[in-house]
DNA sequence: GCTAAAGTTGGGCAACTGCCCAGGGCGAAT
DNA sequence: ATTCGCCCTGGGCAGTTGCCCAACTTTAGC
């Protein structure tokens, strides 16, 4: 069996396995620093430690590598988010979640470029597209779910809200240079709060932090 | 006089112009349709029907071409935008110019494209970023001033929100498939609203600054 | 031990890249 | 009519790209 390509092949050997993780490793960090379309076959390989040959052979193409490198990468940060909410028991707490991420990703911050690059990657690959288009609705979903858990608003209305801030929010990091989390902070408690006025009257305010 | 470099010659000449010109078109439209980093000298003169040579002779490289064509496009957007606003003369009017022109960039708009796209090279060019973050200061500052005319808020208040949701709006607007434009409008118009009911309402609020 | 599969190597290929440049044409001033 | 810049041409250069592949080593099953 020739097994045509080995474009997705979960390596049978310890040798393998551990070739692929730094391979991807490698992916996610020279997204970052050269771009999504400057990263070459023989970076990858030098970043890794292998053999220039060994890219296409654990990997269909660069792009396979890298889409692959980009999702494990974003899989991995909502992963993470979705044990920190889980733990907010309070509004408060789980916007206080959110804005402590969001101070996570600053400015140039590597997260924040991998996921602009991916983005702008996938406009023009299909496969990508719809893989990213699923990470990011799990993750508006897992937002909106939590709210609504929470009481701060009808599902459906926190998801679209939510899901507009959050976007903007960290390109606006990511892109703008000199912007500090402070500016964008009270936006999205703005944004996160209104609902609960409408619950009662409530004149408790965000501590400045 | 071997004027060392043609970096930013003017093109004395009536067909030099021209050339100019079509070489700024062609790159304005390849960076959509390829990308920035996948733009190339041959591309572009094939594109706009010229000798490959003459990229280099009107431009000193490909990339001061793609910066040049970017921020020209994007200043021409912006003077497009004063001029509209400032023909609103009520906050509701200067809202609705707001969101028309967003309803302008749908899904993957051409100028919503090219903006992140020269964003994102701004990341790796120091003197494009400049220039790129004069033209978005200046697109902010004419909000904030437009604003505070209006009488909707505090210019500084009005600028760092605007800013966020519009980046934010732009890119959500640009990267998420199937969003409409009636997902994203209440969210905008939620941002901008509130200053207005704090002026009669009186509900101090706390300054973020 | 032996065999077959999995993994690895580094060179090779055609296609492309940005930039250069010797040379040619053309309009305007002299 | 000659000269002088500007404009234009297309090929050439050295370098890089993605992907391939024949030969090699390592590993796993028996």
């Amino acid at each position: 069996m020739t097994a045509e390509r080995r474009v997705m092949a979960a390596s049978a050997t310890v040798r393998g396995r551990e070739v692929r993780g730094r391979l991807l490793a490698a992916a996610a960090e020279l997204i970052v620093e050269v771009g999504w379309s400057g990263v070459s076959t023989r970076m990858l390989a030098e970043r890794a430690g292998v053999a220039p040959g060994l890219v296409h052979y654990h990997f269909a193409s660069v792009q396979a590598l890298l889409s692959r490198a980009a999702l494990d990468s974003m899989h991995g940060i909502v992963e993470e988010f979705r044990a920190q909410l889980e733990g907010a028991s309070t509004p408060e707490a789980a916007l206080e979640v959110i804005l402590s991420a969001l101070d996570g990703y600053s400015g140039r911050d590597p997260m924040s470029l991998l996921f602009v690059e991916s983005f702008l990657a996938a406009t023009r690959d299909e496969e990508l597209h719809t893989a990213l288009a699923a990470v990011v609705a799990d993750f508006r979903a897992l937002l909106a779910r939590r709210f609504a858990q929470l009481g701060v608003a009808a599902p459906d209305q926190t998801a679209a809200v939510v899901a507009a801030a959050v976007d903007g929010l960290v390109l606006h990091r990511a892109l703008s240079p000199g912007t500090s989390a402070a500016t964008v902070t009270p936006v999205l408690a703005r944004l996160l709060t209104p609902a609960r006025r409408q619950q009662r009257g409530n004149r408790k305010d965000r501590a400045s932090r």
